[in-house]
DNA sequence: CTTATGACCTGATAGC
DNA sequence: TGCTATCAGGTCATAA
């Protein structure tokens, strides 16, 4: 479900809640949606994704130490890079979470309870008890999944998570400038919202905010990346830095599932000028906005506005 | 190399 | 009410 601004609200409200927290114990009720860093190429391919090598069964066998998920550590910082979110330990030891189209990272403070689902815990397939300095219980974490698109990765240290496990992701969609995209797109017939799509060319932009930003910029889905000239690439740069800046404002966009956190919606779906709009007014020009696949994704622009084969400089 | 396709999963919703 | 088909915020392996 989430994009960028979803996963870094999430960041803010989890760090809120357990920076300087330390973790009693873990529980692993899945043991198939956790890899570690010793499970081959499953869960660290080059996109920064999720699925095993066998593009299926992501079942791997024996336990996961429970130190490997920060049982007995403390919480130095939550991190983010692109979509991923990365708890890092005192030890140094890291657990990076990619909630995938379905995933939750949930906390609840002591005496609160978790935001309940319709079928239950069922899909809580992490769970962290946390415990406060005196030892007291301070409530619980819980990675949550009904799809199991996400994941749950172990990383020995920064130098691994950095290294290995991002590594092959593109700059964070948040300060990525129009010379990053210009380049890591290259020029060819793809189109440009595929290569927005492309981790690996921008980490952290999705469907949603690729059509936000595209129809900001007045650039058509379809442009081919060798149509795209130095001061386009700047200002679809400059639109997704500002869509995802206002959505994060705003709490992300929530369209079924999504909540931050602490089980909260976000309100940014209030402010899309396209996506989810087909067949509406077009919010600037009002002509009926169209609807397609685009890179095997429902997208909707305006055909008005984003003129296909109208020169890019 | 690039690009498209089917696959992975479950739940919510629309239509009959 | 109950069934079926369709769709969903992501990413992969594989084939062409």
């Amino acid at each position: 479900m989430p994009e960028l601004p979803e996963v870094e609200t999430v960041r803010r409200g989890v760090a809120s809640m357990v920076v300087g927290v330390r973790i009693a114990s873990v529980t692993v009720r899945r043991r198939d949606i956790v890899a570690t860093e010793l499970d081959p190429l499953g869960g660290f391919s080059r996109a920064g994704g999720i699925r095993g090598a066998d593009g299926r069964g992501r079942a791997r066998p024996g336990r996961v130490p429970g130190a490997w998920l920060l049982a007995g550590d403390e919480v130095a910082g939550v991190e983010r890079l692109g979509k991923q979110l990365a708890l890092v330990g005192a030890s140094g030891r890291c657990v990076v979470v990619h909630l995938g189209m379905s995933g939750q990272l949930l906390v609840a403070g002591r005496g609160e309870r978790l935001p309940t689902a319709t079928w239950g815990s069922a899909h809580d397939h992490v769970v962290w008890r946390l415990e406060g300095r005196d030892g007291s219980s301070a409530g619980r974490m819980v990675f949550r999944d009904p799809r199991r698109f996400g994941g749950v990765f172990t990383s020995p240290d920064r130098e691994h998570l950095v290294g290995v496990r991002w590594a092959a992701l593109g700059p964070d969609a948040l300060t990525v400038t129009g010379e990053q995209l210009a380049e890591r797109s290259g020029r060819s017939a793809r189109a440009t919202k595929a290569a927005l799509l492309d981790q690996r060319v921008l980490a952290g932009v999705g469907n949603i905010y690729a059509d936000e930003a595209l129809f900001r910029a007045g650039v058509h889905p379809m442009t081919p990346t060798s149509a795209m000239g130095p001061e386009t690439w700047e200002a679809v740069a400059a639109r997704i830095r500002e869509v995802l800046g206002a959505s994060i404002e705003a709490g992300g966009s929530t369209l079924r599932d999504y909540t931050d956190a602490q089980g909260r919606a976000g309100v940014y779906a209030l402010s899309h000028a396209v996506y989810g709009r087909a067949g509406l007014g077009c919010v600037v020009c009002g002509t009926v906005l169209e609807t397609g696949a685009v890179a095997q994704r429902t997208t909707v622009w305006c055909p008005s506005c984003q003129e296909l084969g109208r020169a890019h400089g």
